[in-house]
DNA sequence: ATCATTTGACCTGC
DNA sequence: GCAGGTCAAATGAT
């Protein structure tokens, strides 16, 4: 990918975060409208056709940036499907040289890193890829001046080469990580990754393309993911305890989060976003982390033009 | 007790 | 000499 088109990209992200935000401002405008203004009516629908036109907007940027994405596959962002088929097959986007002595001593594998093919990728947060990684490092990188963190497979031990480097990009809401990995894991860890982040739940329209999204309804026992019914392999969690507390049945437990979202829709905080809103109205989505610590939710109304977000983490559930 | 993270020191390439 | 990558002891979390 050449500078420009990355620039491209960068900036459309940019602007999806602002009409983001734009949206979330006028949703939280409209919802502190008194009840008593005469021309509520008029000034509701104007928020609606707000709404509308950033909705719009978001829709044709993010299908924009997906086909830029699409022609380049060096950098995946968190909005589109990341595979992970093409690891190490990719150019480099660092120089690539010749001489590949690899693997003997600190000369061995600092020359390693230079020699072979990273993969990079742009993110919104450093999320959790499916693979289990130990810190080994941390360094204040001149150039940028934000610090660079350095993971090591946890099955290094067992011979897994891979590595990746966590490098912050921006100081934005929320900011930009680029993850470079180097070697292909030889490890058992290959979970398919199960992507939302604490950071970036709070932009819920970004995540519309989220795989293993959850959704269901208040009204409706139904559980399923976007591809019908939810296996309990795609609830794997990153530890053998956290598996432990799943259980068997994950759809059983599913269920009962079903219940605890219910309540945290009767929270006063919400329904006091959503006046006029009945709780049989409103849909929800959950991401759930391999961590099993971050749950997020979006909850929707379904009758009017006017869709509320609110995100809850929960530490247990 | 065990495992993960932090952080200063060390090493290598430029 | 500097910047970046890694090591390993110290520290913290579970």
């Amino acid at each position: 990918m050449d500078e420009a088109m990355e620039r491209s990209i960068f900036d459309q992200e940019m602007a999806i975060q602002e009409i983001t935000r734009g949206y979330k401002l006028v949703t939280r405008l409209h919802s502190i409208l008194p009840t008593g203004e005469p021309q509520r009516e008029l000034i509701g629908t104007l928020f609606g056709e707000v709404l509308q036109a950033l909705s719009t907007a978001l829709s044709i940027l993010k299908s924009s940036n997906k086909s830029i994405e699409s022609s380049d596959e060096q950098i995946i962002t968190e909005t589109g499907s990341a595979s992970f088929s093409d690891q190490g097959s990719n150019e480099s986007s660092e120089e690539v040289k010749s001489a590949p002595t690899t693997g003997c001593g600190k000369r061995g594998r600092q020359e390693r890193l230079r020699t072979m093919n990273p993969w990079t990728k742009v993110t919104y947060a450093p999320h959790d890829d499916g693979h289990q990684w130990r810190k080994y490092g941390q360094k204040n990188i001149q150039k940028s001046k934000l610090s660079r963190s350095y993971y090591r497979c946890t099955y290094k031990g067992e011979g897994c080469q891979a590595t990746k480097h966590i490098q912050q990009k921006d100081c934005g809401d929320p900011p930009l990580f680029l993850v470079t990995y180097y070697e292909k894991h030889t490890c058992e860890s290959n979970a398919s990754p199960m992507i939302i982040s604490p950071q970036i739940t709070q932009y819920p329209l970004l995540q519309q393309v989220q795989p293993n999204l959850f959704s269901f309804e208040s009204n409706a026992n139904i559980v399923s993911n976007k591809e019908g019914t939810m296996p309990y392999s795609s609830l794997k969690t990153s530890t053998a305890q956290k598996d432990t507390e799943l259980g068997r049945d994950g759809l059983q437990n599913i269920s009962i989060n079903q219940k605890s979202m219910k309540s945290v829709a009767n929270s006063e905080e919400c329904l006091e976003a959503m006046p006029n809103t009945r709780i049989e109205d409103i849909s929800a989505s959950v991401c759930m982390s391999p961590s099993w610590e971050v749950m997020s939710m979006n909850y929707w109304t379904m009758t009017g033009s006017f869709g509320y977000d609110a995100i809850d983490s929960f530490s247990s559930f």
